[in-house]
DNA sequence: CTATACCTTGGA
DNA sequence: CCAAGGTATAGA
């Protein structure tokens, strides 16, 4: 007989395992969709009816069957409700997610279904339960071709409408959309056209979003690699030829020209008829990056992230289902696309934290490329100027991973200088502004010159805030265990996380006391001073614009682009930015690159506070002096002396290792340990702590069970954020070796775990950081 | 999640 | 003694 076994889509911990059903053995003309791995399927369950994937579909008999359950309580399928999503390797992908990330399978089934476009069941206002068919889908658009009788029909003299429109089609064929807009109520006019022949009218599938489809895209030309890039493809061909799922670690300078070797490598796979997938940080995913990617593959290249409309989504989803599409660029969720025959995976700009996802399953996108290729024999290709620090050390210690080093910028520039700038002693000499005299130089020649400059503000754990001078007192949210942030338009303060808002006092809320200091500085507060600041340069006469880059003014869908080319058209200007200035920006007249504050982050509690930093001067440094004219970095500091700043300021990456990697030996933490961060959150403050204690107990049991003398599992305490939302956090660390298989050993306590409404339970696994 | 079986509690 | 409400459990 045939089974299968099916996920059911009802998010629940005591749903979240395969339910087996029979599946009619006979063929059935009637139904649109066969039952197959990878479907949502229709099946009885208790008294209703839920929706369902399917991850397997078995022949047993009777006999085996009886093995497991019993017989008797099997119910049928009652019908597939839509084509496979995914194959048994999706199923497999997704058995392991649960497994490897402690999280419920039906959220990792979900990964791979198409964006938006799910039947699932819904239970409306009178109680009952109906099917809701998916909202998004293809859309098609009517066009207007030449018709059998198009060269013979004569329209009447006084006939306007048909007129413009036959001479419009002579041009070619057009769709209906554009007509209307041309010519107004067209419908009729057409209706009578097409009755006599003279046109046809047709519906076509339309792809939405700005994809070029047939020839439309401009080839790009294919450059002279450097020898550091010619070894790195030679690394990925020979990695693809053993076949075994090894890694090639790029570890290349910015402008050494990575997405090069990224090209020719997919080139090689295309080739050889396979397909690959390209990560690249949501940030970074702009059209110019997509741009060389069609450059060179054309309308073989789909591209999925998160800014697309779901229409878009779907559209390139599908298109990627096809077949068509031999490349997927995309941000980390790109993985789960139905792309067959996978060779390569490219993940761009690696040690972005963004590869993590922050909510189940929380996979990190590196780990489960990792799967993919081991598993399909693929190959698996990491680039970054600042590798992240676990890949380092992979590269040396596994033998399926290798390293490639591009220690020159392709075009055979210098890397920019950079200058630490102390600022404790600048202010200790009197100055008092954000900009410190040496920056305030720099700018000045440049743009008297007539050049670009890039300054960066890291505002990350650094925002402006409100402190009493009397007291000292911090209005800080009711909901969050934040201090509130002071916004200078609207004159307001408000919490970052949960968007509490009050009007900014006029004393102090404690004391009374009148004076009340804002601290810190928003992008918006650094622009007035800079403003000011470029006013006073006596040898800029002409205009500069500053183009201020937040997460304020790159809210509309296309504001990142059209700011990025406001910039690009200025001949001086500013780039005023956050860290999403960091990467990828990529302009050849660019000479000075100024960080406002780079040690902002190294006071974050966080163990890797110092790897950020480092990685962060070394990117942002990367986008000076990418062409002729030589760059110049300036980084301004509290901390001049932090191994992670002097080190980035040398390029020196051993140096920043020598320092770091001891304190984390020390300290365990990776890549010396495994660590799983279990988080214990709700409303109830008491119950939070009483389940957090309770399960810190379970897992010191379990751990000193099955574990071993080398794991540790830390006490129940409150998150930093302790107070998020009104929710309280609790979290408890627990690490093993680096060897040890820590999601095995927790996963049976958390499966067995009963649900408690007021208190909710996650495990991160290889958390990005344990805040 | 939902239906149902089972159990405890408290009022008649 | 029974009804009401809470809790445990199965669902394929």
């Amino acid at each position: 007989m045939k089974i299968a076994q099916v996920v059911l889509d009802i998010p629940t911990q005591a749903l979240d395992a395969p339910y087996t059903y029979l599946v009619a053995e006979e063929k059935n003309d009637d139904l649109e969709f066969d039952v197959a791995v990878g479907c949502v399927v229709l099946v009885p369950f208790g008294g209703r009816r839920a929706c369902g994937f399917v991850v397997a579909i078995e022949e047993v008999s009777e006999l085996d069957l009886a093995q497991r359950m019993d017989p008797s309580k099997l119910k049928h399928v009652i019908r597939a409700l839509g084509p496979a999503y995914f194959d048994e390797e999706g199923a497999a992908c997704a058995q392991y997610l649960s497994e490897r990330y402690i999280a419920p399978l039906s959220a990792c089934v979900r990964l791979f279904t198409p964006p938006g476009g799910i039947p699932r069941m819904v239970r409306s206002r009178d109680g009952h339960w109906r099917l809701e068919e998916p909202t998004v889908g293809e859309v098609d658009d009517r066009w207007i071709t030449a018709g059998p009788a198009f060269g013979e029909f004569r329209p009447r003299k006084n006939a306007a409408k048909q007129i413009a429109i036959l001479k419009a089609l002579e041009a070619g064929d057009l769709r209906a959309v554009e007509l209307s807009a041309e010519f107004g109520a067209v419908a009729s006019t057409l209706k009578a056209l097409e009755a006599k022949g003279a046109i046809a009218i047709e519906r076509r599938r339309r792809f939405r979003g700005d994809a070029p489809r047939g020839n439309s895209f401009v080839p790009s030309v294919k450059p002279q690699l450097t020898e550091g890039q010619k070894a790195a493809v030679d690394a990925i061909a020979q990695a693809r030829a053993a076949a075994r799922g090894e890694t090639v670690l790029i570890d290349g300078v910015t402008g050494s020209g990575k997405t090069e070797v990224y090209l020719q490598a997919i080139e090689s796979v295309v080739e050889a008829g396979r397909t690959a997938i390209v990560l690249v940080p949501e940030i970074s995913l702009t059209p110019q990056t997509v741009a060389r990617f069609r450059g060179r593959f054309g309308d073989r290249v789909a591209v999925m992230h998160s800014r697309m409309s779901q229409g878009e989504r779907y559209d390139q989803w599908d298109f990627i289902r096809s077949g068509e599409a031999r490349v997927v660029v995309g941000a980390r969720s790109a993985l789960f696309t139905p792309l067959s025959n996978l060779g390569l995976i490219i993940i761009d700009e690696e040690h972005e934290g963004s590869y993590k996802q922050d909510s189940a399953p929380r996979y990190h996108a590196r780990d489960v490329a990792l799967w993919m290729v081991r598993r399909a024999g693929a190959t698996l290709v990491l680039g970054s100027a600042t590798p992240s620090i676990e890949s380092l050390h992979a590269a040396v210690k596994d033998p399926l991973w290798r390293a490639v080093l591009l220690p020159e910028r392709a075009n055979g520039r210098p890397l920019p200088q950079i200058t630490v700038i102390d600022m404790a002693k600048e202010f200790g000499q009197g100055s008092r502004s954000m900009f410190s005299r040496t920056l305030a130089r720099a700018l000045e020649e440049e743009l008297a010159a007539g050049r670009k400059a890039v300054l960066m503000l890291n505002q990350r754990g650094f925002a402006k805030f409100v402190l009493c001078r009397a007291c000292g007192f911090v209005p800080s949210c009711p909901h969050c265990s934040t201090s509130l942030t002071y916004h200078e338009q609207g004159a307001y303060l408000t919490c970052h996380h949960c968007g509490y808002r009050i009007p900014v006092p006029g004393a102090c809320p404690e004391c009374a006391s009148p004076y009340l200091k804002k601290f810190g500085a928003g992008t918006q507060r650094v622009e007035a001073d800079l403003r000011v600041l470029i006013d006073g340069f006596s040898s800029v006469t002409s205009e500069v614009p500053i183009i201020r880059m937040d997460a304020d003014t790159t809210k509309g869908k296309n504001a990142h682009q059209d700011l990025l080319d406001r910039f690009a058209s200025a001949d001086a200007a500013v780039l005023l930015g956050t860290q999403m200035i960091a990467k990828g920006l990529d302009f050849d007249d660019v000479t000075l690159v100024g960080v406002i504050n780079a040690d902002t982050m190294l006071n974050l509690p966080d163990y890797r506070a110092a790897e950020r930093t480092f990685d962060l001067v070394e990117q942002v440094a990367g986008r000076a002096g990418r062409a002729e004219l030589p760059g110049r970095v300036m980084v301004q500091t509290y901390e001049a002396d932090h191994a992670a700043i002097r080190a980035a300021a040398r390029y020196d990456r051993a140096l920043f290792l020598r320092d770091e990697l001891p304190k984390r030996k020390a300290l365990g933490y990776p890549p010396y340990v495994r660590m799983a961060n279990v988080l214990i959150w709700g409303k109830d403050e008491k119950s939070v702590e009483g389940q957090a204690k309770a399960l810190q107990r379970d897992l010191v049991r379990r751990v000193s069970e099955y574990g071993g003398s080398a794991w540790r599992v830390h006490d129940a305490v409150p998150c930093v954020l302790a107070k998020l939302r009104n929710t309280y956090r609790w979290h408890i660390v627990v690490k093993c070796p680096v060897d040890a298989d820590i999601a095995r050993v927790l996963l049976p306590l958390f499966r067995a775990r009963k649900a408690d409404p007021r208190v909710s339970v996650a495990v991160d696994v290889d958390p990005n950081d344990l805040l």
